[in-house]
RNA sequence: CGCGGGGUGGAGCAGUUCGGUAGCUCGUCGGGCUCAUAACCCGAAGGCCGUAGGUUCAAAUCCUGCCCCCGCAA
């Protein structure tokens, strides 16, 4: 049997990591070297906080490498001297120039969680739940210079169920993602694989979420704030005002709901959208647009989550008119 | 010492500014009522007010330490 192939990995979050774990089962490569973003304040106190990918690699004694980008001679010389077969990139988080590309001996391979063309950038898995999509899939791609524009490997598709969040979607394609890089990798040692272009025609863009991505305006349809509301979960979340007479307004999170049957659902048709409508099938009944929203877990601001009853208890108590508005 | 919110019967809240009888909605249990709703009516059980100390005739409430939960930043 021949050496193992040189693998550095790239990556740095939990889906970059669970890819890794993947790859650390290939038995065909070694895995060299895992590069990663620098650690990076979080959480309460805003400690320097170690990237899931750095936590896996030194777990398994891989040597950890944190530029913050590759401007700099010496990093482009320090990933040379390692004289990797192949660059594997998942969720790095780094535009990687040419001269970087052009290392690897065999290519540099990226797993990108989008059907490409479609959604090439930060959030893919998040804008195609967000845009009610059916299906996604994992791509994978010989990297060039743009973003997310090299020519696909491989590709698979996983249906989108009503019920799946960003969250649930994440960590399939996690799982999916390593298995189609190591299945792409076989292909290609064994030359039946090879790329295609991606058709720029069809191209999207996936823009990176804010917090304000999570904001619920309820003059829409029910149907579309249902699929905002999945997009957006876990991170950064649905919220909207709650606005009572008498009370400033208190920001509300949205953590799990569903759209309502509207007709029996819809008892006072003729109130302003994002009126409360009541506590129906154990969720809270929210008008919209065309359509009820139900939520079934809120979590106002600064309190833990519960369920729509609770919330009915202890917010909407005396407060016929309450609603939902858009914060500013 | 990065900033902020919070801990009150099983659940969710009010009461804390200005110390003086533990309150509301739900749930639970018992009884009644009902064409119907987020059903309704009558009754009952259930709380060392996060924790340790301080001030006071008197602390959920004022002061100090500590513990725990949550948000901001990705």
């Amino acid at each position: 049997m021949a050496e193992p192939l040189r693998i550095v990995f790239m990556g740095t979050p939990d889906l970059a990591a669970s890819v890794l774990r993947r790859v650390l089962e290939w038995e065909e490569g070694e895995v060299i070297a895992a590069y990663c973003q620098p650690d990076r304040p979080a959480g309460r106190g805003l400690e320097l906080k170690a990237p899931p990918v750095k936590t896996l690699a030194l777990e398994h004694g891989i040597p950890v490498f944190q530029p913050l980008h590759f401007k700099s001679d010496i990093d482009v010389m320090l990933l040379e001297s390692l004289a990797p077969d192949y660059l594997l990139v998942a969720a790095y988080g780094l535009i990687l120039p040419q001269k970087v590309l052009d290392i690897p001996s065999r290519m540099a391979l990226n797993v990108h969680t989008s059907l490409l063309p479609k959604y090439r950038g930060a959030a893919p898995i998040q804008r195609a739940v967000m845009n009610g999509d059916a299906e996604t899939g994992v791509s994978i791609m010989a990297m060039d210079a743009g973003l997310d524009t090299g020519p696909v490997v491989l590709q698979e598709t996983l249906p989108i169920a009503a019920s799946d969040t960003a969250g649930i979607m994440h960590d399939k394609l996690a799982e999916l993602g390593g298995e189609l890089l190591i299945r792409a990798l076989e292909g290609l040692e064994e030359g039946r694989l090879q790329s295609s272009p991606q058709n720029e025609a069809e191209a999207s863009y996936a823009a990176k979420l804010g917090k304000n991505d999570g904001a619920i305006d309820f003059s829409q349809d029910a149907s579309r704030i249902d699929a905002i509301v999945r997009g957006v979960s876990p991170w950064p979340g649905a919220f909207a005002n709650l606005v009572r007479d008498g009370e400033k307004p208190l920001r509300v999170a949205f953590v799990a709901g569903s759209p309502l049957n509207a007709p029996a659902a819809d008892t006072r048709p003729d109130t302003p959208t994002g009126t409360i409508l009541g506590l129906t099938d154990g969720s809270t009944a929210v008008r919209c647009a065309s359509g009820v929203y139900g939520i079934t877990t809120l979590k106002p601001a600064g309190k833990a989550a519960m369920d729509a009853a609770a919330f009915a208890n202890g917010y909407l108590r005396g407060h016929e008119n309450a609603r939902f508005c858009l914060p500013e």
